[in-house]
DNA sequence: GATGAATGAGAATTCATTCAT
DNA sequence: GATGAATGAATTCTCATTCAT
């Protein structure tokens, strides 16, 4: 055991890792100024480590970035897969889901802001097997259209449409043009949502 | 006697202006890359002009960013508004946006691409004047709701809506997750911002 | 005759000639902002000329320094001289000298300021033939010497102390830390210089 | 590895530390060619340093050339401050002090010519409570005055005549007009201030 | 002669990454 | 493991000079 785990170890320190401190800084200011924005000195700095011990735990710059955008989009994957395995019923579901972005949206604007400017970063690096948001939407439309929920069509175009939805108005909020927390719009976008599939 | 020179001089081509040179080069490679994975080095060489010439028609960097974005977005935002002015009814009005987007979309993919990953580095320094796609829309959902044709409801919001139909589908189909050309699309998108709008 | 001097022939237009204009508005900026300061574009665009238009009359932008630097050292140096030789005894001789300097300074107080900065740049590249306000000073004392109006000394020591008790104070006016023109200050520094040479 | 680091690696040479190799190189090119005529380029190379290290020590060139001006200006105050208050009357202060002058110039001639070639670039940067040797000259020219030493006047019109009593024959040394080292000039320059100061 | 767009060689500065300590 | 100084390649931008019109 290193002197450095004993102290840890002795004193029961959580040593707030070097990758958490980084991992908060990064998030935060690519959310802020985008990925091409934010120099490793920023994010050093902003973390309170030093650049070389940024190395010790991503092996650049490009990978950190992609970490954090998949551990970020998997991880809201995760939440809305969960959401609607415990609902019944394709409405239900999307319902549900569409109230959790909401409150995302409104309780962490950042994790929003950051997935908003870094897709396109990362959009195209991203695994094919990776877990994402759309493919939990496109599940449940998959199984509202064979329950005869929702009449049959493409999926994706279903996936498109519904992301559109809730997307495009969390946009126009982070630009100011629609003012306001999200939440309280919840219940419309599901509506909408509704509207479209059920057609 | 440059590479470029040399075959104007050979060949006695007229070259289009510089400018115009320019801007279509950068429009290409913005759309490709993005504006920070694009250098001036790049746009020149690909416009086979050097750098220094850039300079004589834009201030810099950002300005010839912004140009570019305004240009083409005010120019879409027209072709939307003399579009809409032309036909009659809120649904015809945008059917035939809806169709329009489409078309370019098919035609011109790179335009499209261009604004989609421009928007987020230019949108802020708009001026307040702008013509936008927005405004548009916005102003056809106005009218319709003044006239009685769609319930009254918050026009952003709306707005909202249904740029999310058309702009998620678009971005899918870019990233290949949709496959095809766009146009095929255009009724049904057209038909789901009805729905959604006739809530 | 040419057609364009034709013109000035016909209708006895003086026009203002590019190279008068290109010189006036060299020396101002030379003088504001140093020769570094400055470029070939300022000068042009201020002179209200084109850039190569300015080559057609100076080989570059180092000549065109040199050649200004030197016309006005020169000019400065025979007014100078015209001065000495117009007086008679040594004393009176640089009187009358510094007082002409003093009303160059507070009446043109660009071309002080433009010899001032531009020194250090052409003082090398000067003809050793050149006549300069140095060697008039220089040629004074060595008469005076001559006459036994001054103890016998190195002229060139001389020189230099007169010299420095004009420039200095200059300097300082030009600087701010000396208010007001240079004119008044004139009988005192001929004071000075006198009773330094009278050793 | 550069080719610096591989001679430290081979001779095990214990490298002085880039902040000085910076600046004693950017001081003795910044005199042979004044502060326009030396790139960062230039420095670096000089000092064996690359270029990026520079900025870890300056914000930028800018920073670099006021921070070498101040701390040599002051640098020589300082020194004049101390000879001064370690003499007893004015006539012998100048003296001290004028000498010091005469052994800086002699011995340290490249730092001589910095802050003659830089004063005009940094003098208006300076900070008003920044030391200078003309203000240690102006207090001793006032406590002269206060003592009846000289005879009453305006402290700065003094202090311009010393310094250029000094700096003048100097500068002609500099360009070659005046031959050998200062240091035997300094009491003939000594009589000369005192003579202009006794009036 | 005059024009001014174009050139191309730098200039200052930034920054991801490495590495001796 | 951690540090942060150093590197060197790249970036944006400037500018003296040239040259087709």
């Amino acid at each position: 055991m290193s002197e450095y785990s004993l102290t840890r170890a002795i004193f029961n320190v959580r040593a707030t890792g070097v990758k958490d401190r980084v991992e908060r800084a990064a998030v935060e200011l690519f959310a802020a100024r985008g990925v091409d924005g934010v120099s490793i000195a920023d994010i050093a700095g902003t973390a309170g480590v030093s650049q070389g011990a940024l190395y010790r735990h991503y092996r650049g710059k490009d990978q950190l970035i992609l970490a954090l955008f998949q551990q970020h989009y998997a991880a809201f994957a995760e939440r809305l897969e969960a959401l609607q395995a415990s609902r019944h019923g394709t409405r239900e579901k999307l319902r549900a889901m569409i109230e959790e972005c909401a409150q995302v949206f409104d309780t962490d604007p950042v994790r929003f802001q950051f997935l908003l400017l870094v897709q396109h970063h990362s959009m195209r690096r991203l695994g094919e097997s990776q877990a994402t948001p759309v493919e939990v939407v496109r599940w449940v439309l998959m199984e509202g259209m064979a329950r005869g929920e929702i009449p049959k069509g493409d999926p994706d175009l279903g996936a498109a449409l519904v992301m559109g939805l809730i997307v495009q108005p969390a946009t126009f909020k982070t630009y100011g043009r629609i003012p306001g927390p999200m939440t309280p719009l919840a219940p419309a976008l599901a509506d909408a949502c509704w509207r479209v599939l059920a057609a």
